[in-house]
DNA sequence: AAGTGGTCTAGACCACTAC
DNA sequence: TAGTGGTCTAGACCACTTA
């Protein structure tokens, strides 16, 4: 019924933690999707037979790993990746003076392909699952900058077609998010200095073998699993990747 | 008298905010210092006129900016930079393995100057004002990999002498703390494909011009100050650049 | 006006650490 | 045992949003 309080697993040694697992398990199984609103706290704090202090404990650590916004006088959602000040939360190419500005995105190529060993150890798949591979070249302030070769395993993404990925009315991450119901959380980057291949080098206005900034990221969804393996290559002569490290929200 | 509360700015809008900015402007004032324990939860709370809850708010926030450090059944204390798990939160070049280990460092020269205006920009001091600039070489597993190019106001470093850098006897963070009071608590990092000098080329058994990570990083104390500019050379043949975006901690 | 999240209180009890 | 932070309660009142 409705109006019982849940079991809340045992696990995780707290009350508060307990919730947070609930929550995060209910956003997994899509319970709520992306943009939603979900229940009130009041509601939630009965649904799972806790007070308000606790839930709103469990969703504090939601909202501070960029799961959950909260509005004040509107309601807690299930965060979006759209074009707004959040995108910049994923892609961190800026100019050298600093200008921020949103790419220009073309689809390269589309294919299906097997995970190689090495992208099957990031994916957690089994080496040659099955999974689609293609690669976007970006523009920024009109020059191509990046050349992205991205893997996605087919599980996750069923009837992913070169036409949805090239139609998409969006940015990559809400496509995700609103025909798979996948929502990235997290990344993992590594930044190298890599060469650019002879179609990269000609994308992005280079020698073949040219020294590039080589960036390999994997991206998370909940509880930390892996959906998505990405490799790019930077013209770094005008622009930068920026790392911040704990900027607080300037505590005033 | 000590059992007074004392007056919070009226600014900031909220009591846990009035809180956070009072302890940070103690934590500026030197009241207490690096490693030390700031008094008990339930004596600041009667401090500021606040109850425990607020106090704690405001804590929470300067632990979640990693200001603070909170040790169950020993107090909280102002955070250290020492040769623990903390010391890789400024620390992003590990082995393409995931290896992870301390670096081995080695002081290449040191001299005063005048800061250029790229500097004098980033540190927000005059172009020309007096600096200390030194250049340290970092060894990972025996090799050097890392050639960084430091520069810092003479202003807040009085006295700084090539002899007890090269003494120190721990990071180089804890050494600003502990000599001049300077706590980082946060820093930009810019990354791209930069060239070696031949100095650095022949410090990382790389050409003079051979293409190398270049990563700029500003470090900051409380208050968004500036207190560093550092220009680092990476040879990536063998380690990475790491960047991690919001990995929780695993939620449990 | 009604509903939402945001802040704050004044405790209680628990878990951990040091003596 | 005493002192610390960690968790949790059961509300109150405020600020914001929508209607």
């Amino acid at each position: 019924m409705s109006t019982m309080t849940e079991t809340l697993a045992a696990v995780g040694g707290t009350r508060y933690k307990e919730v947070k697992n609930a929550l995060l398990a209910a956003l997994a199984a899509q319970e709520w999707k992306g943009g939603e609103a979900i229940p009130a706290e009041k509601r939630l704090a009965e649904r799972f037979g806790v007070s308000i202090g606790t839930l709103r404990k469990a969703i504090d650590e939601l909202c501070a790993e960029n799961i959950l916004i909260r509005h004040q006088g509107l309601g807690t959602f299930v965060a979006m990746h759209q074009r707004d000040r959040h995108f910049f939360r994923f892609f961190r190419i800026v100019r050298n003076d600093g200008d921020k500005t949103y790419p220009t995105v073309s689809l390269v190529n589309f294919r299906k392909a097997k995970a190689t060993r090495e992208v099957a150890a990031r994916l957690q798949t089994g080496e040659g699952a099955p999974v689609f591979q293609f690669t976007n070249q970006l523009a920024l302030h009109g020059v191509v900058v990046i050349v992205e070769s991205i893997v996605v395993p087919q599980a996750r993404f069923p009837d992913l077609t070169e036409t949805a990925l090239r139609n998409r009315p969006s940015t990559l991450y809400n496509f995700y998010q609103d025909s798979f119901g996948i929502n990235v959380v997290s990344t993992d980057e590594r930044v190298r200095v890599g060469q650019a291949s002879e179609l990269e080098g000609g994308l992005l206005g280079l020698a073949s073998g040219a020294p590039v900034l080589e960036v390999e990221r994997v991206a998370y969804s909940y509880n930390e699993q892996p959906v998505e393996y990405r490799l790019s290559h930077v013209n770094t002569q005008e622009y930068d990747y920026v790392s911040s490290y704990a900027r607080p929200s300037s505590g005033g």
